[in-house]
DNA sequence: GACGACGACCTTTTT
DNA sequence: GGTCGTCGTC
């Protein structure tokens, strides 16, 4: 214990060494592609804790959920597990929710408010684009979502935007002069239904750290340390509320790259990072510019390709690996035919390099591009996977059964009120629904407040339909209660079955109909995967909101598909993502760069970081490719190869000779159906309490819920096993239970987690804690009471 | 209220 | 080309 920070520094390069050190100041870290930016930061905070900084008084904020539990994980491989669970370490929008929910009551808000997420949002806005009897040909809801998105960004409240010249000019330019009416009502609506919005998250922290400073002061008093991944990524919300929070010990550190900031059309400020140094000019800046992950050859084509970018923090990013093969360039005739070269290619360099189909992936600019890299990839029997389908969240009937359990807990919660008022059908349709709406406007009051006494707001309504709405009102009172006894996985059980969902769906045996069963199915696993979990660590919040506060923020970006497919994802998608072998399809002027980010440069320099991105998730080898001509919209268009084409060097270039690709060959198994996607359950197959299951959704909710991730040889290099040096060594060797003997070293196999092998045993009898280092998941400390686990031989 | 036809739409999307 | 939303019909 006593040389463990040297242990935590050990395999760090100087760079690295030293900004894990510096914890002085303010810091920032310009991480290059590839260079251990993960490692610096985790280890950072286990100095931190090292040095004797408790948890909690360290932030980390991170923008995916999947970048906040890697860290997690690495952390907790480090320090005590206990100790990294009392970080305050998660996504901006997780952490600050968290603060919100504490603090609600300073805003005015409700500490169960909901959260709507893009959806609900759109279609709120759309519902008050109707009510102000405006052009929904012109006002575009999601326009008009980017527009309110985009200034509350920027911290401009709705009184703001309409005394702002500027904007009302755009405004006026753009044929939609009453956006900033529109952004009114939405935030009037939004306060009504007790809910805050994917921006609000921060527009509210921003509010509540403005308006109450004894508030900001006491957290400001808590949070020793912050610690920001992707700085480069980071809005004008988020910039300030770092820079209020960091106000009083100034110790803040940032990791980004400038060069990897490719999110501008979500607000994000790349001045952020550019201007730290202006912001704190006691600062000091450290430089990870070795790269591990890619040959020489392809670091060097990243670099030529950005050097012609103007604004950027000035860095040399290498790379000590072997040379490497030149990029091959593949020019197309077609987008078909670009297609069949990628999958011959991949065919080829499967058999030729041994490296599993996992490690190869295709990036394209735009999403459109996926469906003909498919078809070549099917019709050479390729497998693969697509990243950013449609999640299991999105899934209607998934979202209509969360929107009831957002109902429960927050009956003003307008948009789970629309949801579900008529799911399962109960004949309130389209007519009701509008009269409910006309009287809450008009009374400004809830559509569940005149749901719940249509009589004394005189709705104008049949007696039958007065009477389904009593019904329904009844049914959700009735549910409130059981929502604060029973734990998620029964209540939402007792649910189904009392509002009719379980008999309508049962009544349905159409394949879509089956579908919806599974996947309805896959969620209550997933809750009751969730309370074991929970149960298994020692937490006994197992209630719907607990539950809610977990899934509310969560994405799909962050699925675990372990198959050997080949990966097919946006460029954008692919951030922070690594593979041996890339492909970088559709470089071609309009696509890469896209057509609507030609004007400026500013634009165009940041679809040059996006290709640089793309070209850099390469480990050994990269290719890129272009079409001369391309299906799109309907029609076929021609363009030229990328302009950015001509800013590689072309000396690390293997231009192409053409290469025409086969002839399609016969589908080999005559299946035209796209595999089975991760979510899709595979059908009949019995799900939970089983052993040994086929992968389905539930094991990825449960697997993101359990916060354990499929180790993938991906990430940084670093592997758990050898950060698990760190780990102490404490309590007891033995320990008898009613569930047999338990020792140190002893291997076990857990009913979802797999097997794995005793670390650490603490406590006595059935009441122990026993430290697991699964195989799959990970390090995991469960109470042995609830575990489902039995020792092996 | 359910279903089929037709027309408009179409960059990227960490939460 | 494919999807989604709206409108018309039963």
């Amino acid at each position: 214990m006593l040389n463990s920070v040297e242990k935590i520094l050990d395999k760090l390069n100087d760079s690295q060494k030293q900004a894990v050190l510096y914890n002085d100041g303010p810091s920032l870290v310009i991480a290059g592609a590839g260079s251990g930016k993960t490692r610096v930061l985790t280890r950072k905070v286990a100095v931190l804790l090292k040095q004797g900084l408790a948890p909690w008084n360290i932030m980390a904020l991170t923008f995916t959920n999947k970048a906040a539990r890697e860290m997690k994980e690495r952390i907790a491989t480090m320090v005590d597990p206990a100790s990294a669970s009392l970080l305050w370490m998660g996504t901006f929008h997780s952490v600050f929710l968290r603060i919100l929910r504490a603090e609600a009551s300073a805003l005015g808000y409700s500490s169960a408010f909901s959260i709507y997420d893009t959806a609900d949002s759109k279609n709120l806005i759309k519902s008050i684009i109707r009510d102000l009897g405006l052009d929904e040909k012109i006002y575009r809801e999601g326009a008009v979502h980017a527009r309110i998105s985009s200034a509350k960004n920027d911290l401009i409240s709705a009184t703001a935007y309409a005394n702002n010249a500027a904007l009302q000019e755009r405004d006026l330019f753009t044929k939609m002069p009453r956006i900033a009416e529109i952004y009114q009502r939405y935030v009037q609506r939004c306060r009504l239904a007790s809910a805050m919005d994917f921006d609000d998250l921060l527009y509210n922290t921003n509010v509540l750290f403005r308006d109450h400073p004894e508030i900001l002061k006491a957290y400001q008093s808590r949070f020793q340390f912050i610690l920001v991944d992707e700085y480069q990524d980071t809005n004008f919300s988020q910039h300030l509320i770092v820079s209020r929070l960091a106000e009083r010990h100034h110790k803040v550190c940032v990791v980004g790259d400038d060069s990897q900031s490719i999110y501008s059309f979500r607000g994000a400020n790349i001045d952020n990072i550019l201007n730290f140094k202006k912001t704190y000019p006691e600062c000091l800046m450290f430089k990870l510019e070795q790269n591990y992950r890619s040959t020489q050859t392809i670091v060097n084509l990243a670099n030529s390709l950005i050097a012609k970018n103007k604004m950027q923090i000035p860095k040399s990013v290498f790379s000590k690996r072997e040379t490497g093969n030149k990029i091959q360039v593949l020019s197309a005739f077609s987008d078909m035919e670009e297609a069949f070269m990628i999958a011959n290619k991949i065919n080829e360099m499967h058999m030729s390099l041994y490296d599993p189909w996992s490690e190869f992936a295709v990036l394209y600019r735009t999403n459109a591009q996926s469906r003909i890299l498919e078809d070549a990839l099917r019709k050479r029997s390729i497998p693969y996977r697509i990243y950013g389908g449609m999640s299991f969240y999105q899934r209607k009937e998934i979202k209509d059964i969360i929107a009831y359990l957002r109902l429960v807990i927050n009956p003003s919660d307008e948009e789970a009120f629309k949801r579900v008022i008529n799911f399962p059908a109960r004949g309130i349709g389209k007519t009701t629904l509008d009269k409910i709406q006309q009287a809450a406007n008009q009374h400004q009051t809830t559509f569940w407040e005149i749901c719940a006494n249509p009589l004394s707001y005189n709705l104008p309504v049949h007696s039958g339909t007065e009477n389904k709405l009593r019904q329904f009102s009844s049914l959700i009172e009735s549910l409130k209660p059981l929502a604060l006894t029973l734990n998620v996985y029964e209540f939402t059980k007792k649910l189904v079955q009392d509002s009719g969902i379980n008999q309508a769906l049962l009544q349905d045996n159409s394949e879509e109909g089956i579908s919806r069963q599974e996947h309805l199915e896959s969620l209550l696993s997933g809750m009751h995967d969730f309370c074991q979990n929970r149960l298994e660590e020692g937490n006994e919040q197992l209630l719907l909101p607990d539950y809610l506060a977990e899934i509310s923020l969560l994405t799909d970006q962050d699925e675990v598909d372990e198959g050997d497919k080949v990966n097919l994802m946006t460029v954008h998608a692919a951030k922070g993502l690594e593979f041996k072998n890339v492909f970088v399809s559709g470089l071609e002027d309009g696509i890469f760069p896209s057509i609507r980010n030609q004007e400026s440069e500013r634009e165009l320099e940041e679809e040059r970081r996006l290709l640089y991105v793309a070209i850099t998730r390469a480990g050994d080898h990269c290719v890129l490719s272009y079409a001369k001509s391309r299906f799109r919209n309907g029609q076929t268009e021609y363009s030229k190869p990328s302009r950015f084409l001509n800013d590689l060097d072309k000396n690390l270039l293997d231009l192409p000779t053409r290469a025409f690709a086969e002839q399609e060959l016969p589908s080999a198994s005559g299946s035209t159906h796209r595999p089975a996607s991760f979510y899709n359950p595979s059908a009949n197959k019995p799900h939970w309490p089983t052993e040994q299951r086929t992968k389905t959704p539930t094991e990825k909710i449960s697997s993101r819920q359990g916060k354990w991730t499929k180790l993938s040889a991906k990430p940084g290099g670093s592997t758990v096993g050898q950060d698990n040096a760190f780990k102490a060594e404490a309590g007891s060797s033995g320990v008898k239970t009613s569930k047999g003997e338990f020792r140190l070293g002893q291997r076990v196999l857990h009913e979802r987690f797999g097997e794995g092998l005793i670390q650490k045993i603490e406590g006595q009898g059935d009441n122990c804690k026993i430290g697991v280092e699964f195989k799959q998941a990970g390090y995991k400390l469960l109470l042995l009471k609830f575990a489902s686990m039995k020792a092996l031989n």
